[in-house]
Order: structure tokens, then C-alpha cells, then sequence
DNA sequence: CCAGACGTTGTT
DNA sequence: GTCTGG
DNA sequence: CCAGACGTTGTT
DNA sequence: GTCTGG
């Protein structure tokens, strides 16, 4: 799944896979994203991008008894299950980052893997938004996930839906459902320490190599 | 018709 | 064990 | 996702 | 909001 994640480059430099001109929200880098915290999305409507930050965690307006948010959909269901399925028309939106950490079991041990491109290239992840409710001008966000691709698949078999610039325009301009797929891209990782398990970690440690640490290979 | 449920992950 | 907070 | 807290009473 | 069950 999709539980933390990365924006560790500039706002401009993040937005080099939104596919059009839009006004960039006030964002600092961030290595170590956790749900409830608040990271910049991309939205579509009257054929203008739209970027802000919003929160990450969606409790759909119609739950009675709010539990706890949701930070994953998958995506193979979103278009069947009722608790989705009203969003897809006008809440689609896009969650700017450049790599994410799966945990998985090494031995005994579970230790965190951090994904990302080659170049480091900044990409997006597929979501829903819904507005906050107290905080009206306030969005949260979910995050699609999907089965894991090939370069994933050896450390855990879900992962967040990712999309390049022409990926997130046919998702927000297009709705194209087809999208919603393993990266077909190639996907590079390393095992990172174990900083990064406590939120209150971010810094550029989260997210160097720490190979030899602990468990073996 | 109304009432009630509606999610994800991983682990057992 | 279970919930909240980041 | 993981980390951290989780209760009560009375007294200051 | 939307679907299922009675």
C-alpha cells in the first residue's frame, strides 16, 4: 500500500509533470509525508490546473460515524463500491511526489524500502479529494493504490498508482480509467533506515541507503 | 418503501 | 489490545 | 504507514 | 451518495 511518501524538491520542480501552467501553493519539501499531514494536490475544473495543499486522509461527507480516514482506495474497486463511486465524476485530482516507502519483512526484521525514479524525477500519484469537515476550504486526499509492478513486487504486492505527465493529464482532463495501473516505467529502490518510521523524522536522512544495517541481505 | 452498510492494509 | 496523531 | 498513549484521585 | 437486504 501507500502509507508515506516523499516531495523532497521545490514546488516548481515537482509540478514538472503537471501538463499545464497553474498556480503553485506555498510548500516546504518534505522526506518523510505522513497521512493527516498536508502536501500538494493538483486539481482540474474549467479547463485551468488548480494546485493547494490538502490534507491527506478522506472521511466521505456521508459517514454518520467518522472513523479513521481513508489514505488508500484501491482502484479496482473504485467504480463498484458505493463509498467511492460518487467522486470520480468532479474529485479527481493528483498528489505531487517524487518516491515512497513500503515496509517489508527482511527475516524477522521489517524495514523500510524506499521507491523512486531514475533522476529522481518527480511524478503523481492518482487520488480523490473531498473538503474537510470543519475546515471548509480545506481538501483531503486519498491515494489509489494497485497491484505492484515487477520492480515492486519483490518487498510487498500493493502500491500507490503513479502517473507521469501524460498519465496525470488523461486522469484529471480525461478521467481515463485506463491509468489506473502498475508504473510501467522502470522503478529503483534502497533499504533506508529506521528514521523514518517516526513522522517526526524529515530530514535527507530518511532517504539514504542503509544497506548493511541489521538483517542481512 | 425504509434501514443499514459502505474502506484499506496485513496478518492470523 | 486499540485508538489517536503525525 | 508507524509511534505513542492508554486511568483515577486529590492536592497544589 | 449509492447499493443491498428485508
Amino acid at each position: 500500500m501507500c502509507g508515506r511518501y516523499t516531495a523532497t524538491t521545490n514546488i516548481e520542480e515537482l509540478s514538472e509533470v503537471i501538463p499545464g501552467k497553474f498556480q503553485y501553493p506555498l510548500f516546504t519539501p518534505s522526506y518523510n509525508i505522513a497521512p493527516s499531514q498536508k502536501a500538494p494536490i493538483v486539481t482540474f475544473t474549467d479547463d485551468e490546473y488548480h494546485g493547494e495543499l490538502a490534507k491527506w486522509g478522506l472521511v466521505p461527507h456521508w459517514m454518520k460515524n467518522p472513523k479513521k480516514p481513508f489514505i488508500n482506495a484501491r482502484s479496482e474497486s473504485i467504480f463498484e463500491k458505493p463509498s467511492f463511486k460518487y467522486l470520480y465524476a468532479k474529485n479527481r485530482c493528483v498528489v505531487l511526489a517524487d518516491g515512497f516507502y513500503e515496509w517489508s519483512m527482511f527475516g524477522n526484521t521489517k524495514r523500510p524500502v524506499y521507491f523512486y525514479l531514475e533522476n529522481h524525477k518527480p511524478f503523481a500519484f492518482a487520488g480523490y479529494w473531498e473538503r474537510d469537515r470543519e475546515e471548509k476550504d480545506l481538501r483531503t486526499f486519498v491515494i489509489m493504490t494497485t497491484e505492484a509492478a515487477e520492480d515492486v513486487s519483490n518487498f510487498h504486492h500493493r502500491m500507490p498508482v503513479m502517473l507521469n505527465k501524460q498519465g496525470v493529464e488523461a486522469w484529471l482532463r480525461g478521467g481515463r480509467k485506463e491509468v489506473l495501473r502498475p508504473f510501467a516505467e522502470p522503478i529503483k529502490h534502497h533499504i533506508v533506515s529506521r528514521i523514518v518510521n517516526s513522522p517526526a523524522n524529515n530530514t535527507p536522512d530518511c532517504v539514504l541507503p542503509a544497506d548493511g544495517e541489521g538483517a542481512g541481505a
